[in-house]
Formats: C-alpha cells, sequence, structure tokens
DNA sequence: TAAAACTCTACTAATTTAGTAGGGTTTTTG
DNA sequence: CAAAAACCCTACTAAATTAGTAGAGTTTTA
C-alpha cells in the first residue's frame, strides 16, 4: 500500500513543477489545493527539501520551490526517500537489502523469484517516469 | 510490503505442489520444513482451502493437498485472496476499487497515472506466473 | 521590528500485522 | 467403537506503523 506521505508528496511536487518560473509556495497554498492536512505536509516538504529535491525561501514572499528540473527527477528516487523500498519484500530490494530469517536459500525461495520480477517491472516504471510526466510540463 | 501470510501461503502452496500424485500433508510437516508458525500456518491454509485452491482431508493420513493443476493456478488469485489488492492504491485498484476523498479529479491526479501504470505491469506478471512456474513442476 | 514563513521535537489515536491460546468437531484406523 | 489424528473456529494481544496534532521555536524580509 502507497502511504499518504508518499502520495502528498508527489501531489506536492507536481504542483511546484507546474509553477511558472519556480516561484516560491506556501505551504498553506498547497495544503489547501491538494486538501492535505498542513502540518503534514509541511513535515514531508521537509523531508524533500534535506534530500535536495526542494529548496525553501523564508520570510515575506517565502515558500517551496522545485530544485532540478522536473524531466530530471525520477519518480524511483521520490519513492525511495518517502516511501522506502521499492520492492515488496526486502530480500529482493536493491538498495534496502535485508535477508530473511526464514529462508535458508534465497535462490530456491519462490516468492524470492515472483518478487523479483515484479521489482524489475516497477523499478523501470518509476525509473522511467519523471516529474515532467507526471505534470505535463 | 508483502505480508508474512502472502509469503508463507505461497511457500506452502509451492511445498504442496512438489508433492507426487496429491498426497495430503500435514500443517505440521510444512509448518517445520518452512519454519513457520503452525497455528498462523494453518489459518492461511484454511483460507487456500475456503477459496479452492486446496483440498483438506481429516483423519488419521490426512492433510492439505492441491485441488488443481500448478499450472493453472495464477499467482495474481493467490496475492488477491492472501494480500487482497494488486495496485498500490485503491484508486487504480480493479477487484478493490475505491475512490480517494481526498482526490476531485482521478484523471488528472499524478499519482493516479504512474500507480495505474504499475498496477499494470504487476498485474501481468501476477498472471503470467503460474504455480508450475515458480516450483519448477 | 514585527509579521510571515520555515524548522524541529514530542506526543497520540487508530489500524494492521503476526501471531498465541484454547477449545472444539470430524474422520479413520485398529 | 473408541481414541488418536487432524482439521476447524473464535477470541485475544503485543508490537509496529501510519497519519496525523500540538506547540514552541528560529530566521528572514518588507
Amino acid at each position: 500500500m502507497l502511504s499518504k506521505k508518499t502520495k502528498y508528496g508527489i501531489k506536492a511536487l507536481t504542483y511546484l513543477a507546474r509553477q511558472e518560473n519556480k516561484t516560491p509556495v506556501q505551504i498553506a497554498t498547497i495544503s489547501k489545493s491538494e486538501n492535505i492536512s498542513l502540518k503534514f505536509l509541511e513535515s514531508i516538504l521537509l523531508t524533500l527539501r534535506k534530500n535536495d529535491f526542494l529548496g525553501s525561501k523564508k520570510g515575506k514572499g517565502g515558500g517551496y520551490y522545485i530544485l532540478k528540473e522536473p524531466k530530471d527527477i525520477q519518480m524511483a528516487d521520490v519513492m525511495r526517500i518517502l516511501e522506502g523500498p521499492i520492492s515488496m519484500i526486502p530480500c529482493v530490494s536493491l538498495n534496502f537489502y535485508e535477508k530473511c530469517e526464514d529462508c535458508p536459500d534465497e535462490n530456491a525461495c519462490a516468492v524470492h523469484k515472483l518478487m523479483a520480477q515484479v521489482r524489475d517491472s516497477s523499478l523501470k516504471i518509476f525509473k522511467n517516469t519523471t516529474l515532467a510526466d507526471l505534470c505535463n510540463c
């Protein structure tokens, strides 16, 4: 299941990507427009800023803005920051690998085999889809 | 994240699919072989039996056995019974659809667009992969 | 200099997961 | 026919996660 955190994060990113010449947008504006709890959105934007997706400007007229070009922002990176692993099970994760305690032989495991395929196909989509693809800009 | 329920369910199915001429296997045997809590496995097998993947035989020499041919068991059906929706978000689910309360226009939603693609590719794999593919039999 | 806006920490209610516990009922074999 | 083997079912629970809420700062700029 996709968390609301990720869902809201992607919505906020597309909102900001649609802004002309990177004008800063206040949290409250995005919060109202996208029906997201202000404080929750605040923490999500903070995460995105810390991971260099967004910049922020303080003081009057401040807000958040996109740092990179939308076409250079892969959804795979966004997903990994907000949602965590792309795979459904840690033993097939490329970035968040963990061994299953119950499974003696990974290569013989049916679940591993299946989930590796699913990860490959999902990852392909997340890598090939950029923010520009999602916001039509 | 894949639940342990689904993970264990798939493991049990492959175990049973590997049995010669559908000999019933006791829960305790699978539980030990696959390192699964006996009582938890019991409830999973019960679910699979109620959904016509497995049959059971009571009394001495009884146990669970596969009902259909492994090549006729699509992983998509197994996933939907054990895990629930294949999509990451209810608004793109084919079998468990729910509207997002916060989203005024589904077709304009960036998250919807992205997650529909992911569902398509995952579903394709789950439909094209059968139990026979996973257990090499 | 004060309002606007970001930054950070801590807490919490609800939900889900992964079981555990225990008591049945049914079937089959000796 | 009896008793052991095996399935069937209900209810409870600890731990983790999610989706926030609350509130108190700090920084910036008009």
